[in-house]
DNA sequence: ACAAAAGTGTTACGATTACACCCATGT
DNA sequence: ACATGGGTGTAATCGTAACACTTTTGT
């Protein structure tokens, strides 16, 4: 797990992964801020091993920040310009860190491996965030949830993939029926109502949105939820199938 | 243009293209065939060079096949398991022309780089079939059309690969409005529908297809076409925008 | 009794589908 | 005149959006 150049991984080739997850009626994104000065965050991200399929990377990776095995996960986009390198920021940070870094943090080797050109395939993923114990790594300060209407400024186009990441949510959510993988077991029909809008940035009407969640007959009404607020108490819903 | 193990390209990460056209009610993909004996077919492809971004990359690949510049790509999948090599195929195409390749048509090095496991990612392009001159490559026998029902056995994953082109030109064609990079400049409405239907593989009604056409807003209608049919003479139409 | 939010029904609208008719063209 | 295929109009249907009403819960 220390220096990549000495692994067994494929070359110029990583992985981004943009992990969704919802809370307080906002969509987030979990971003960790690397423990240097200078204030940086990066996507988790990570590379291939030879002995182990793409999928499979981006499953390792998410595990390794998650904690969690069963998560939904899909490739969307491959980012291949041809200056897409770490090579400013990398520098820029040595320059800012130089007293702690010392001489030799990254030696020659391993700064010309990381700073090459890299292609990164993209991938999203939906997670309940309640079942998720934010990982962060050595090399990180922090790790956190981050509205995705107030993401911090990322490196390199980490920004621009987040925003790709969010047009396929969108356009993939009712076809693939993935939204519940962002609520816990069980739920109301409000909070689902809440996600969507959160996940599309507008409001929806109440009894439509109910009457085309339960038209997809992926739900399961389950006992009523008494919050004890000074209302009707609403069914309780699980995902099924 | 020679050992790809001697050029300056990214390692073990490929391009396949699928490249679409249309003729004779049929929806066609571009496939070379190999000069070899054996019967081995495979997608138009090739490597990533340092200075290229993959994008540009495709578009080389595809100018090399096809002779023509602007060409309507783009890049849909990536195929990343870990067993995806070209060794099993090679390794029989050598037994398959032992006498004809004589001792060292590919040397150890050659051999080894090219069989190691690929990561591919996938682009399908949309082409007018008048306008193209499918050029072979020195490693060719042959390079041809063959309709999307009656495509060859082909080498590796390629006919899954076009099987999920096909797919996401599918779902891509009426948002994105391409279908009409595989007409020529001007075509009727029946050639359209027709296209259509080759795509989707079913009828659709002449009439409301037409509506639905036009009220996509992005054809202008020329002057009536006189086929010499006992008919009355369809309007031409040309894609603008 | 009342406010708040949940559940459900009913109508209106728009887009798609189905049906029908008329027109141009060459034999 | 007729067959053939092209263009277009209208009605029916379906799914979605808009509007309205009733029910449950705690104060």
């Amino acid at each position: 797990m220390h220096s990549p150049s000495e692994q067994n991984y494929i070359q110029q080739l990583s992985i981004d992964c943009v992990i969704f997850g919802y809370q307080d009626k906002q969509l987030k994104v979990l971003v960790p801020k690397l423990n240097f000065r200078g204030d940086f965050w990066a996507l988790p991200g990570g590379f291939i091993d030879q002995n182990e399929s793409i999928d499979e990377a981006a499953h390792r990776i998410l595990e390794s920040r998650t904690g969690i095995i069963d998560i939904y996960l899909e490739q969307f986009r491959v980012f291949g310009d041809t200056g897409r390198t770490n090579k400013p920021f990398l520098e820029r940070l040595i320059e800012l860190n130089e007293e702690t870094l010392g001489a030799n943090r990254f030696n020659q080797k391993e700064f010309e491996w990381v700073t090459r050109r890299f292609i990164s395939i993209g991938y999203y993923a939906l997670v309940d965030i309640n079942k998720v114990i934010p990982q962060k790594h050595e090399i990180d300060e922090s790790i956190g949830w981050y509205s995705i209407r107030q993401l911090p400024p990322m490196i390199m186009d980490h920004n621009e993939i987040v925003a790709r990441a969010l047009d396929t949510l969108r356009s993939n959510l009712d076809e693939k029926l993935i939204a519940f993988n962002l609520l816990p077991d069980t739920f109301t029909m409000r909070e689902v109502q809440e996600l969507y809008e959160a996940i599309f940035d507008k409001p929806f009407a109440r009894n439509n949105f109910q009457k085309k969640i339960l038209d997809m007959n992926v739900l399961e009404r389950l006992e009523k939820k008494y919050t004890g607020a000074a209302n009707k108490a609403p069914y309780l819903y699980r995902f099924v199938r």
